[in-house]
DNA sequence: TGATTTTTGTAGCGGTCACTATATAATTAG
DNA sequence: CTAATTATATAGTGACCGCTACAAAAATCA
């Protein structure tokens, strides 16, 4: 057994509390006093369980990752390009509208505009957010050499429009545009898909 | 003349200085005091001419408008609907990686993820956001009268998808990605432009 | 000149920021 | 039962937040 007396709280549920507040109101927007009062505990508990706001914004920020993963690696199985791009794209809408959650992506506008104090956070998240394009390029790659991708195209190229495209429907949900609405503008970007040899 | 002690500073100028401190940490980022130091002015100085934070953040506003505007008006000036939107994800991408000003869209970003303080100001900028788009839709509208769009588009989904590139570009502008990569991906997006009847 | 008007600079308001010192409560190990 | 360990709760720390009271300074108008 564990020395010393035990935790009252649910540490995976206080961050998923944790998580919800940075999601909506960003890393700069939600202070730790909030954060305690919504999670349940008081602040030192806060502090002893994570450390401090930062450390507790990235283990957010691992727990978020578990979700938005995800649609990039389950979207990666399809088999043609296109049906990836489509896949990728679909379940960004879903994420970002879904209303189990706050609307937008945490990776995305979590730490985007930041005051000077925090231009360390923005660019580790800066960092990250280059991971899924780099995922998506291999995959593009890939897509080439299986032929359902014309060889003209640049994968990284094309790996950083979707990446626009996703960070475009993250903005647009956080500005309150329905899912309904960011599905047809799905449609319209994969209307007529350019890119078969 | 006016009656008394002549203000000592330009006060356009000193808006100026507040719209890019604005334009680059957001209206949460930056605060009073911050401002005031570079505008070049003390406090009592800042609230005397502008009001308040909310206010000059207004004021500020309205100056970036006049750069952000033009580019939707100039645009909507091409003869044809791929023009028109190929036009204004070039200017946008221009806008949001000019080296003389900030990266990204005062618009878009400047008050998208805020404290629940702060609530009041994102409502009246998600408001402010949509204006674009409307006069998009009307311009579409415009292109399937004059036949260059095929009547099967429906111009506020159309516009609700340049609107969409156009946060995504801003996003990744202010993530760091380079004007070239954003010209790129621009130009994966006209490829083939469906729309044509 | 003297009254009026507006800006300036200093100084500080109550409130919140991230964070912590300290004491007490609750558990296990010996 | 005592010692050691860890979490709890209270109550703060100095720094910054948006904003303002107040008086001196600098202009115009009579």
């Amino acid at each position: 057994m564990v020395k010393g007396r035990p935790r009252k709280f649910d540490k995976d549920e206080a961050l998923e509390t944790a998580m919800k507040l940075f999601w909506q109101h960003g890393y700069e927007g939600v202070s730790i006093a909030k954060l305690a009062e919504a999670m349940g505990i008081n602040i030192p508990s806060l502090y002893s369980a994570f450390g401090n706001k930062e450390k507790l914004f990235m283990a957010a920020f691992d727990k978020y990752s578990l979700l938005g993963g995800h649609i990039y690696v389950d979207s990666f199985k399809q088999k043609t390009a296109r049906e990836v791009a489509y896949s990728i794209l679909k379940g960004e809408v879903e994420l970002v509208t879904n209303p189990d959650h706050p609307d937008g992506c945490m990776v995305i506008l979590g730490a985007l505009v930041t005051s000077s104090d925090s231009d360390h956070i923005k660019k580790r998240m800066d960092e990250i957010r280059q991971t899924p394009p780099k995922w998506m390029a291999e995959r593009f790659a890939q897509a080439i050499k299986d032929g359902d991708l014309s060889a003209d195209v640049n994968p990284e190229n094309l790996a950083c429009y979707i990446m626009t495209l996703n960070s475009g429907l993250a903005v647009q949900a956080k500005s309150g545009v329905s899912k309904n609405e960011l599905m047809n503008v799905v449609d319209i970007a994969m209307k007529n898909w350019p890119f078969v040899s």
